[in-house]
DNA sequence: CGTCTTTGACCGGCGC
DNA sequence: GCGCCGGTCAAAGACG
């Protein structure tokens, strides 16, 4: 399988969405939309800061992430920084948070950057760890949590933490891929 | 040898 | 002030 699902929406956060290649089933992915989340009761079963996050990013389509994709994949957009709930230590500037809960085996999908890890730790409330990664990219400060969902470990929550000040190394060679799988992202 | 992962320590925010 | 918790740092080891 050599899938590698592009994407066309210009909005900077969006772009931080995982393009998924051979690694990744696709059939997985996709798949989000039979059990895509949109009730505030069941987030509550995750974390209780995940379960805000997500409400808040649910509930809130002004910040204009907001759109049908993001919903029909399952993408939540987090404004806990605007929010003022917590922020970035060394960051002043707002940050965008986009969190995706995918359905993959592999904890580490392909979205085209380079990931250096840097720290894993349990949560509370959450048996499984959580990993966290910063792009490798010089002077690119996004950062990710990777980790697996408390009540179905089949499930993975990837949280992006702000915009990446490079393209993907990936982007010229999948430009022509990402043009042909543009459509998935409107599903 | 350069890059990456691991992992314990450390730090700051928050609630009590 | 203290303890808990999430997030980050950095030294050491692994790996190609």
């Amino acid at each position: 399988m050599d899938y590698f699902l592009g994407n066309p929406n210009p909005n900077p956060a969006v772009n931080m969405a995982p393009f998924f290649s051979s690694d990744f089933e696709i059939s997985d992915f996709l798949a989000l939309d039979d059990v895509v989340d949109h009730h505030p009761e069941s987030w509550s079963q995750s974390t209780e800061t995940e379960s805000s996050e997500k409400a808040a990013a649910s509930s809130d389509a002004s910040h204009g992430f907001g759109d049908a994709t993001s919903t029909n994949n399952n993408i939540t957009f987090d404004r806990k920084c605007e929010s003022g709930v917590k922020r970035n230590k060394v960051e002043d500037q707002v940050s965008p948070r986009v969190t995706f809960r995918t359905r993959s085996q592999l904890e580490i999908m392909d979205d085209g950057y380079k990931w250096r890890k840097y720290g894993k730790k349990s949560v509370k409330n959450n048996p499984n760890l959580r990993n966290y990664y910063k792009c490798s990219g010089e002077g690119c400060s996004v950062k990710k949590r990777v980790e697996r969902d408390r009540d179905d470990s089949s499930y993975v929550l990837t949280t992006y933490d702000g915009i990446h000040n490079h393209e993907s190394p990936c982007t010229s060679y999948y430009g022509q891929m990402s043009l042909v799988h543009s459509n998935v992202w409107a599903v």
